[in-house]
RNA sequence: GGAGAGGUGGCAGAGUGGCCGAUUGCGGCGGUCUUGAAAACCGCUGUGCCGCAAGGUACCGGGGGUUCGAAUCCCUCCCUCUCCGCCA
């Protein structure tokens, strides 16, 4: 939800921005229906305080069986009846004028390109280079062992497709990964959570899932509950409806959860073993921010994230998303992208977003000047600091070895309790 | 899941139809006094919406209803606590 105000003060100016997306948005309806909504608010609060006052009069009368006072009552029953009618309509024409106007995305700040398609989008940095892996290495799927390792077949009997069973010293190592990744987080200063894995209607919808995407989130109808579709949601609704101090932002937090996408029609070329599933795990970092260093906060964000991937060593780019690419409610964002040496692809490992005030006026999160007065909403980012499947599948085919075993980088060593990952093929 | 008791401002806790956006205490902010501090005393101290403002309006767990008028009465949902049942 953007600022109000921003339609009013300039608006030619905020069609020009939102224009930049691709986004469509009914202006002309939305200018109408606050015009309407305003005068609505008004007559119904005049009419409201009217009857208020004349009500109270009712109250003062000391002879309640005289005719004035009969007389009054009678009088008052109508006004009773328009001050409902006034107010019925007021709060309908507020539904449809809300409606409109959260279908507004949020603004693409001047810093990011212009664009309309990914193939617009800029490569702001890379690391590594794609050429030093194998020549002979394949994909994932088609390591010989990986059909045990990684059991998509049993998953599919467990629950369906794209619900793999890791096995024996793979998920040692899907387990190595996540508290590797954490563990980057916490020396990086975000404090740990671990979140609810369903979330109720209110949470998704401060988050922005709700109402328009629901169709990627699976749904208990009977507690009307979500499974969550990243930490994002439950982390960033901690502090949903609260204020902070300025003396206590930045607040960064972190939060590992297995993360559950229908990915309804997603499904087609470029989507085998590990590169799209239903659940998948990952590592998220949520910040709340001062409106002046949401920006700067956001080069902390995918700092934070490359690192990760250059302690796996693991070559990457940093694509800045172009103005026609990126989300409802980003301000500016960037990707992170792995290169997987047996697909020769780059696979997205990471979103890092600044949101702005976007997300937090929906969600209602405020902070309170130091100087005390006015509360202001803080502005939120995350990132992915990282999603397993991908970086494990990037780390199954960079590292691959010539005697079919693959090598972990040392930094997982810690964690998995061995250096190289060979499992049996059948 | 069953029975009972509750949900009021940052916290504690009054208020059972109009004098209540709400007594009081604590906390917080400002001031008087003091060399300074404490104590005492005085004042201020919730949020959203509409409005340039003055002001208006909404909010006493959520939603709905009764009434000229609802924190207060009714319905419903949610949550907390106690006891029972079940159970990682």
């Amino acid at each position: 939800m953007i600022d109000i105000k921003l339609l009013r003060e300039d608006i030619e100016g905020l069609k020009t921005a939102i224009a930049r997306k691709k986004f469509t948005v009914e202006w002309d309806a939305i200018l109408r229906l606050d015009e309407e909504r305003r005068a609505a608010i008004l007559k119904a609060e005049t009419a409201r305080a009217e009857q208020k006052a004349a009500s109270k009069e009712v109250g003062q009368f000391k002879d309640k069986s005289s005719p004035e006072f009969q007389a009054k009552l009678a009088a008052m029953k109508g006004l009773s009846e328009e001050v409902k009618a006034l107010e019925a309509e007021a709060t309908e024409v507020e539904a449809q004028w809300k409606a409109l106007f959260l279908s507004i995305p949020n603004i693409p700040d001047a810093s990011v390109p212009a664009g309309r398609t990914e193939d617009d989008n800029v490569v702001a940095a890379t690391w590594g280079d794609p050429k030093t892996v194998s020549a002979s290495a394949v994909p994932h799927w088609d390591i010989p062992w990986f059909a045990q390792a990684i059991d998509f077949e049993r998953g599919v009997k467990a629950t369906g497709a794209g619900f793999p069973f890791y096995v024996g010293d793979m998920a040692r190592l899907v387990r190595a990964l996540i508290s590797f990744f954490l563990e980057e987080a916490r020396l990086n200063g975000y404090e740990e959570v671990l979140p609810p894995l369903m979330v109720n209607a209110a949470s998704a919808t401060a988050t922005g899932q709700l109402p328009d995407k629901e169709g990627q989130m699976y749904h208990m109808p009977v507690e009307d509950f979500y499974m969550i579709p990243t930490a994002e949601v439950p982390v960033t609704n901690f502090f949903r409806e609260e204020t902070f101090d300025e003396a206590d932002l930045p607040v960064y937090r972190c939060g590992y959860t297995p993360c559950f996408r229908r990915e309804a029609g997603s499904w087609g070329k470029h989507v085998r073993g590990l590169n799209r599933l239903h659940q998948f795990d990952k590592v998220e970092l949520v910040k709340w921010v001062h409106p002046d260093k949401s920006f700067e906060e956001l080069e902390l964000l995918r700092g934070n994230a490359e690192v990760i991937l250059q302690k796996l060593g693991l070559p990457y780019r940093v694509l800045l998303m172009c103005a026609g690419d990126i989300g409802f409610p980003h301000a500016k964002q960037y990707d992170l992208e792995v290169w997987a040496g047996g697909q020769q692809r780059w696979l997205e490992v990471s979103s890092c977003s600044n949101f702005t005030d976007f997300q937090a006026r929906r969600a209602g999160i405020r902070f309170r000047p130091k100087g005390g007065g006015k509360s202001e909403i803080v502005h939120t980012l995350n990132g992915s600091g990282l999603a397993v499947p991908r970086v494990l599948a990037a780390l199954l085919e960079n590292n691959l070895q010539a005697d079919g075993t693959v090598k972990v980088p040392e930094c997982l060593h810690r964690w998995t309790g061995f250096e190289t990952l060979a499992p049996k093929a059948k």
